[in-house]
DNA sequence: GCAAACTAGTTGCGTTTGCAACGAATAACC
DNA sequence: GGTTATTCGTTGCAAACGCAACTAGTTTGC
C-alpha cells in the first residue's frame, strides 16, 4: 500500500486484516452442525457475559443495520444459541441471553481462534500487541459517539 | 466487549473499526458525480503510484473475491477513474493504471479522511498510533502468505 | 505442432447486507 | 383520555459479494 498518508492506512489495514481474520477462522470454525458466519461472531462476542441486551444495542455496537442484526439473530436462534425474549416492561424490545450451546460455541472459537492469532502475530511483541488493541479500542469509542448520533431524524 | 481474551478482540476490533471508518468517510466522498464505495477505495489505494497492477494482484491485496475485483473496476472504468489495458506480452490480463481523474479521486479523499482521522485519534499518542500501525501491517503480511497459498489445487 | 493443463478475467446464481417502509408498543403533549 | 411523535423489531427490495462455471489466452509435454 504504498502512496498512503500514515493516518490513510488504519481505514485500509483494519477492513484487510479484520477479512484476513474473519476468513481463516471461519473456516475452522464449524460448531454442531452450524456454520458461523463474521456476523453471527461478532453478536456472540458481545452477548458472551452480557444478559439482557437488546437488538438495538447490538446493531450500534457491532456497526451493522437493525435488519441484518434481526435476521443472524434469528438464524443464532434457530440454531439453540441464543434465546430471545419479549421484555415485560417494555413489549416492543427483545431481551437476549446466550443458551449454554451459545456459551460452548464461544468457548470452541476462542479455542479455534489460537493457532491463527499465534500465526498472525509470531514476530510481535507482546507490548506493541497489546498497544495495538488499546489504541484500536480508543479509536472505537472516540467513533462510536460519531455513529450513535444519526437518530436526529430528518422529518420534512 | 467484555468476556474475550485480549487475542480474540483484534478480529472485531478491526472489524469494527474498518466499517466504522468506511461509513463515516464513504458518506463524504461524492466525488464529480461518483459515488465511491469501501471497494472501490481499497483498490484506488493500492493503484496510487502502482501503475500496471493486475486484477489477480489486487483481488490478492485488498483480500476480495476476484470476480468482485473485476465488477468494481469495471465501474471505476465506467466512471473514467482508471483504464485496463490488455498486456501486449500476455493478453489474458489487464494492467491497469489511474487516471487524472483517479489521482484527484485520491487526494479529494485524503483531504475528506483528515477531520475523520483527528476525531479518531484525538486522544492517542503518535507513537502509540504509529506502533498500531506498524503492528496491523506485520499482521497482514503474515496472513498474507497464509491466504495466498490456496491456489494448491485439489486434484482428485 | 497438437492436446492437456493451467491462468486471467468474466458472468450467473444464491446469500448477505443496508436502506426504507411498515406494524406494534410506548412516550409525549395538549 | 386521546392524538401525535418515537422507538423497537420485521420485512421487501435492490445492490454487492463469494463461489463456481465459463471463455480466451498461454504454457507444458509429447
Amino acid at each position: 500500500m504504498p502512496g498512503t498518508k500514515p493516518h490513510d492506512l488504519l481505514i485500509f489495514l483494519t477492513n484487510r486484516v479484520g477479512r484476513q481474520l474473519s476468513r481463516l477462522m471461519l473456516e475452522q470454525m464449524e460448531f454442531e452442525g452450524f456454520l458461523p458466519q463474521s456476523t453471527h461472531m461478532g453478536l456472540v462476542a458481545d452477548l458472551v457475559g452480557n444478559d439482557g441486551l437488546r437488538q438495538q444495542d447490538l446493531a450500534i455496537s457491532t456497526i451493522k443495520d437493525k435488519g441484518t442484526v434481526a435476521r443472524a439473530l434469528k438464524q443464532l436462534e434457530s440454531a439453540g444459541l441464543l434465546m430471545r425474549q419479549i421484555d415485560a416492561d417494555d413489549r416492543r424490545q427483545k431481551l437476549i441471553r446466550l443458551t449454554d450451546k451459545g456459551n460452548r460455541l464461544w468457548q470452541f472459537a476462542q479455542s479455534k481462534a489460537t493457532e491463527t492469532m499465534v500465526t498472525a502475530t509470531h514476530d510481535i511483541e507482546q507490548t506493541e500487541f497489546d498497544t495495538c488493541i488499546d489504541v484500536l479500542k480508543r479509536v472505537y469509542q472516540n467513533l462510536h459517539q460519531q455513529l450513535s448520533i444519526p437518530q436526529t431524524s430528518s422529518h420534512e
